[in-house]
DNA sequence: TGTACATCAGTGAACGCGCGTTCACTGATGTAC
DNA sequence: TGTACATCAGTGAACGCGCGTTCACTGATGTAC
């Protein structure tokens, strides 16, 4: 065991921000203050995107703001693409378990859609910085990030043209039209989740208002949908 | 007048790319040679933002791709935000033309649909760098470019629910209905031209099924507009 | 028309700064015996 | 249990580079007379 003050050659630097400390201090095994030092990383990212894009992270603000050395960011990833990658990763598996609550709950025909809007906006609030990333990075200024972003963008508008597949009105639908609803559905949705992130500190009537148009538009869609004549597939 | 090699006292600087030439030897008034500059400026900076984010922009690549020296910027734009309005104007400038064309044409409203992406299509094979710079910037990381464009966004979402308070079914729907309306076709509009302008050099099958998705996306919205019970006001 | 002066778009040297990445290192944790 | 050695997360100095901005300048264009 090590002294509390024994092995600090010079001023100690303090831990910063997070509760990533200097290795003399760190409590648990040395892999969990590795993961410990790795999710500060994220959620360092996380934070400073709430005012610049991806591509304008400067890995010494990053660490900066962790509380690490520039070069303690190679120990956790090889590069900032990677750490982008790791980013697409984390804020789709928040909005893939909000897909997933809503599955589960299956509230019936008519109360979907406002189900479905109450649950974005309690995970909107919940996870922030995830939506916020999705929103602004699917047409952002790096190339990588934004490929993955489109290729899970991609894979949850065909999960949700299965779930569409079995709902009642829609039996009849050929793929193609039910991949359009989704589509429609999934823009709808990252586009009032980027409006909603980017009001953040904004009245809460500015909120009530997206909220507000966010229903009526969900349920015309859905009003279009059960007019609709299917097409070929 | 001067000659065509006095008045270059060392190695001449070759106009790069974009038709900007040394002082000595570029025809025009001088104010016409002004905005010519001015003009190269915004072009190479529309270029430039194929590949990157307005906020990763540098005033160094930007000048050396338009011919001349980084200082000679400030004689056009005090700072880059600036540029970056100047962008937001001019791209909202093609954008509006785009909807009084449609407007002017007045089809009628079986063909609407089909006429008003017929028009986006052919606006964003004329002036595609427009489009991606609202798609890419409308949620980036410049608040002052970001604004600007929400606020343009919002006008013409405003103009549009005017032009649709007088079409045949809607004669009878409150403001916020129509306002809701308006977002959905410019959500609409604005999602399917950062896909479209994002595939640029791919195929034409991928350029064709984003295409045939959006009309048919935009006909479903007309379909669930019909069927729309509206609201209080 | 010719001359003298003013204007100003573009030049080029210089500045200090933050950037990403390299490298040899330190010393607490982990492990083999 | 105690000891000797290996591992490796984090350190800190150093690098060369491109950045935005300043400043005094140049010389062709524009204008007053």
């Amino acid at each position: 065991m090590v002294g509390p003050i024994l092995g600090q050659p010079r001023a100690p630097r303090q831990p910063r921000l997070r509760g990533v400390t200097t290795q003399s201090a760190a409590p648990g095994s040395r892999q969990a203050r590795k993961e410990r030092t790795r999710r500060a990383i994220l959620d360092a990212a996380l934070d400073l995107l709430v005012d610049e894009g991806f591509a304008s992270l400067s890995l010494r603000r990053l660490t900066k703001e962790v509380g690490i050395v520039p070069t303690a960011f190679y120990r956790h990833f090889s590069t900032l693409d990677e750490l982008g990658l790791a980013l697409v990763d984390e804020s789709f598996a928040t909005l893939r378990a909000m897909i997933r609550e809503v599955r589960r709950d299956a509230p019936p025909p008519d109360e979907l859609i406002d189900a479905s809007v109450d649950v974005l906006c309690a995970q909107l609030d919940a996870h922030p910085t995830h939506f916020r990333f999705i929103a602004r990075e699917r047409y952002g200024g790096v190339p990588v990030v934004r490929d993955a972003i489109a290729r899970e963008l991609d894979g949850i508008e065909r999960e949700l043209a299965t779930d569409l597949a079995g709902m009642p009105g829609l039996e009849r639908w050929g793929p193609t039209d039910l991949a359009v609803l989704a589509g429609l559905f999934v823009d709808l949705m990252v586009a009032a989740a980027a409006e909603l992130v980017s009001t953040e500190a904004g009245h809460p009537d500015v909120r009530a208002a997206i909220e507000l148009t966010l229903r009526r538009q969900a349920r015309m869609v859905v009003v279009g949908a059960a007019g609709w004549e299917p097409l070929a597939p």
